[in-house]
DNA sequence: TTGATATTTAACCATTTGGTTGACGTTTTG
DNA sequence: CAAAACGTCAACCAAATGGTTAAATATCAA
């Protein structure tokens, strides 16, 4: 019985699911336009897609044959929290999200 | 190979390991005090305590034939971050977020 | 020195994870 | 209608994960 906890923080173990949220980030996409820098199968990225909606990290929603994914950042909310909890980290630092990116998105 | 990043998540997801930082935000714990509460062997914790020590999310100092656990938040410093950003700037498209950063650092 | 305490290592096991391919159901398009 | 596009499902596979027990290695205490 796992926990929203466990789901949200081993969904962001992957790098393959962390670079699909940052390019949600973006916009809204299409599972096969989600795929597409990927040098991977559309049926792995299909499961990628599904931990990050069980863990409430995306939404998925069906029109017509598409089905558009949207991040849902407030699920991010209480693991944020929870690891707040144990530093006194200072407010977010933009360069070093700005690094972040960079770094996620090569 | 393993970036940083993937090593604190997966870390962080495991129910037992979150459990032992929260622990260790108390106090300085040898092994054997860390393993005693929970219904696994000692060896188990032994796992869990190198897999925190490879995250960089705690540091293990010998002293006699005493192994202390010492809590490290800094590395959770990254991870925090990169989550907070998600949260923080949840309907951002990339150009304005690079306009805003442009005018926060100039 | 002998024995107890503290911790890791090795071998093993079951389950989960992250990927593949191919078949399949829908929806759109020609 | 027939064909293409979108996405999932099922079966399979190798490797990683999380646990076990038993043996091994240090260190401390009597």
């Amino acid at each position: 019985m796992d926990t929203r906890l466990d789901l949200v923080f081993s969904a962001l173990a992957d790098p393959t699911r962390r670079a699909i949220l940052t390019m949600l980030l973006e916009d809204d996409m299409a599972v096969t336009d989600v795929a597409l820098p990927f040098d991977m199968s559309l049926a792995a990225i299909s499961k990628h897609l599904t931990i990050l909606g069980k863990a409430g990290l995306i939404s998925q929603e069906k029109r017509g044959r598409v089905k558009w994914c949207k991040l849902e950042p407030d699920a991010l909310r209480d693991a944020s929290i929870w690891m707040q909890s144990f530093g006194q980290f200072e407010a977010v630092n933009l360069d070093a999200f700005e690094a972040f990116l960079d770094q996620e998105l090569s």
